[in-house]
DNA sequence: GTTTGTGAACCACTTCACAGCC
DNA sequence: GGCTGTGAAGTGGTTCACAAAC
């Protein structure tokens, strides 16, 4: 036996490695060759530790002295978040967002490529966008099996959204990324993530009127906690 | 006087208000008086104790063998983040994303008001939008200090985020939601969060590809953390 | 000298479990 | 009996600080 170390990822640190990517990709751009993790902490921006401590999860891949090889890293963080194969992704719900996202180039450009739109709308169905054309969402069970569909992203609106979890489930769908501002629910095997507009900005807001309505006499340290 | 108490709400806290305050709203909808901590958990998507402990860090607000006053929690909630006023919002970055955003009835229907458009490339100002016209980037300190613009969501490509930012905390903008995949710096009395939809895909990608590789045998659950 | 890799200390958040109040 | 509010315990993540490797 020699399949090496029992290595438990820790979700936070697997949130950043796409953001330690991003550099790699610029630095490997810009013809650099080493980094070190002072340097790529710098452009992630967090903790030069934090850097270290989450690629130490990845394999011992620094070299002492030196720092790390661009090249080398970049593809193994490629390796590990499985970007070394494209994924298929299908989007259900053309509307604004829906468009947007079917139009977003940075997907694309990061092994994500978007081969299928799906509206429950018989008004939206047929329409062209992005090479594709949209179709009913009943279809989805036969195209998500045919063209190998394991992401998919929601951007119906609220009421729908639910249904449209389901229907992905029940095709197979085990990856699902949620814009819809509603709370879903899903089998444990099946990952999701959601990303609520709206939500963002109450947050801020929240931060924001803390500022405003700080009464200049009270309280001097105004030590603000937001990451970055 | 017995508003007092030194309350620190917690950040992990802060991100999970909007989501109470989302199924509160349903709940008033429905002309649901009163809930409890255990419903209220079950339709935000987290565990009751959390929900009681977040609660708490606003006040008292409970009543013990009865639950939670729907309408009164919601106005508390409301207050705490400050949503008891409207916020104008200004939307950098006219492209696919910013077209959505500018669009998106999710924001006004929360108190959030775009009334600025604005987008560095000539051949993108004058455009007719939501109500709106685009304006050049160079109007933006004008505008921010005549409309009280507070808060600034970017949705430029990610070159010119960093510059976008630099102009809008210029101009006195405090709140910055950045959908630009780049690492921005702000001064730390100024708040910002991130969006980034490509990283949302590679995280999945992290667990799709674990749980495809994975042989029969274990099990592994993703939820999400809190974004920053 | 430089920079990694990592135990240990620290910190934040979550969950438990139960006393306190209705 | 039911449900909140909260200390205390548990968990996960971050940062420190330094020995090991170049």
């Amino acid at each position: 036996m020699a399949d090496a170390a029992p290595r438990r990822i820790p979700d936070a640190t697997v949130a950043r490695l796409p953001v330690y990517l991003r550099s790699l990709v610029e630095m490997a751009e810009a013809n650099t060759s080493t980094v070190s993790s002072e340097r790529l902490a710098d452009l992630a921006g967090v903790n030069a530790a934090q850097v270290r401590k989450d690629l130490s999860y990845l394999g011992s891949y620094g070299t002492r002295g030196v720092g790390y090889d661009v090249e080398f890293l970049l593809f193994q963080i490629r390796r590990e978040l499985g970007l070394t194969q494209d994924w298929p992704v299908a989007i259900v719900g053309i509307g604004n967002l829906g468009h947007a996202l079917a139009n977003y180039r940075g997907f694309s450009t990061r092994g994500f490529h978007i081969v299928a739109l799906f509206d429950a709308d018989p008004a939206k169905v047929g329409e062209k966008l992005a090479g594709l054309t949209v179709r009913p969402l009943t279809d989805l069970p036969l195209v998500a099996a045919s063209d190998g569909i394991a992401m998919g992203i929601i951007a119906t609106p609220a009421a729908s959204a639910q249904e449209v979890a389901d229907v992905l489930v029940e095709a197979g769908v085990t990856s699902i990324l949620n814009f819809a501002p509603a709370v879903l629910t899903v089998p444990a095997s099946v990952s999701m993530r959601k990303v609520d507009l709206s939500i963002e900005l109450q947050i801020l807001s929240f931060y924001q009127q803390r500022r405003s309505g700080e009464v200049a006499g009270s309280v001097a340290a105004v030590d603000d906690e937001m990451s970055a």
